[in-house]
DNA sequence: TAGATTGTTAATCGATTAACAATC
DNA sequence: TAGATTGTTAATCGATTAACAATC
């Protein structure tokens, strides 16, 4: 498949798409174009992809459960080393087919089972606790779903998941949507400098046939810089 | 307090910071600084967080219970109308002190409540469906949490989380780590092109105490280009 | 008024993309 | 060989940042 198949299968620009294969080695064929199962599994294989990566998962709620049955994990060569919990009432629960075991097991399951990275959904007020006994036991990559900031010694990565993130997005084309004209013709917008201009592009894009206008009341104070609207194209995805 | 001590604080550049503000309005004074109060009011109301949201949330398993517990949604303008689910075994029970209601009261509930948000925690084979009669209903935005890409007509936003994307960055980064050598000298990478360079340097900032190196074979064919190590900066968030 | 700090312009830096030599 | 397409260079575009006039 040549790169601008599938640059237009990726909806991306085909020289970029070269450019980026490159970094990663030279897997195509000049004047026929990339064997896409090779080049999957080489993209597979540089992202970590194509090795097995045993977690423990810490805190079995709701959350904990619903991420110990998650399909998309295995398919990534993610494996549940253990799922772990510190109330008695919880361990020796099941939950995906696996026994939930003692906070006290997790030393020696790192251990044993070479396992590097941790995953938590405890309440925020365990989170922290539960964080420094992960690193002591060895677990060198933190994934903290707890509502709390986690500090670490230097070597250890955390990433803070938020599930709310996406919502805000969602929010804030929202309403976004509700101050759109329904008439489509010119606005400041499209006199306005390149980025905005975009950012109200896609806007309308994603508007479509654009929701009763609801009038929204101008905040207090200030007035946005001129040709903007106040866009917030350098903040917000699309 | 000034754009240095705000930039400071949040690891920017103190001119990006003020530049980006400007997209919002003139909400500074010169020669004295920002009202940090006053600031975190009109970027909350430009995200839309002063509002009130009514969400649905449909398929209340374990992730929809999670999210319906969770805390952080109350805290940004964020309020469950209602939980839904079509299964009957379900329905009538409870999650977070809120019943569980019958798909069928969907319509209704979207109408009364002015619900324009829906978030899908159903397995992966009723989410289009589910998808499909939100849209029908009314709502115009989506957040999609089954591990299926979504067809929506124009004008309705989607945003699909994938639960798994920063156990995949986390597992990017233990990889490297373990290739690390625990020399910290001169590398090839010190001699890459900038970005490159960026990357490698942050990359050696997580590691710290560099891992004992663990020797990950070679794929079999094509070599990195030049001076770049393999380095997927391009496509790998730090 | 003198000192401080914003909002914005202009310069710099880096990322994207067009163009093309290399080569299948 | 002629046609096609990669990998990479050079040009372009956009984002970041230094610098500073405006102004509190």
């Amino acid at each position: 498949m040549s790169s601008e198949e599938l640059a237009a299968a990726a909806g991306v620009n085909s020289a970029k798409l070269r450019k980026d294969f490159s970094y990663l080695g030279s897997y195509g064929t000049r004047g026929v174009g990339y064997d896409v199962e090779y080049l999957v599994y080489q993209i597979s294989r540089e992202l970590g992809l194509t090795q097995d990566w045993p977690v423990v998962i810490v805190g079995i709620g709701n959350l904990g459960h619903a991420l110990a049955n998650y399909g998309g994990f295995a398919s990534r060569g993610f494996r549940v080393a253990a799922l772990l919990d510190a109330d008695p009432a919880v361990v020796g629960s099941s939950a995906a087919g696996l026994p939930v075991r003692h906070m006290d097991e997790l030393e020696e399951i790192v251990e044993t089972q070479a396992v590097s990275i941790g995953v938590i959904t405890t309440p925020p007020g365990a989170a922290q606790q539960v964080c420094d006994r992960l690193v002591e036991a060895g677990v060198t990559s933190i994934l903290n779903f707890a509502p709390t900031v986690l500090t670490v010694p230097d070597g250890v990565d955390v990433r803070k998941v938020d599930l709310s993130i996406e919502l805000q997005i969602l929010a804030f084309h929202e309403q976004r949507k509700a101050g759109e004209e329904p008439d489509r013709g010119d606005s400041v917008l499209d006199r306005a400098p390149g980025p905005v201009r975009a950012a109200a592009a896609k806007l309308r894009r994603a508007a479509g046939a654009a929701t009763a206008a609801k009038a929204e009341p101008a905040g207090k104070g200030g007035k946005p810089p001129k040709g903007t609207d106040g866009e917030l194209s350098a903040v917000m995805p699309a």
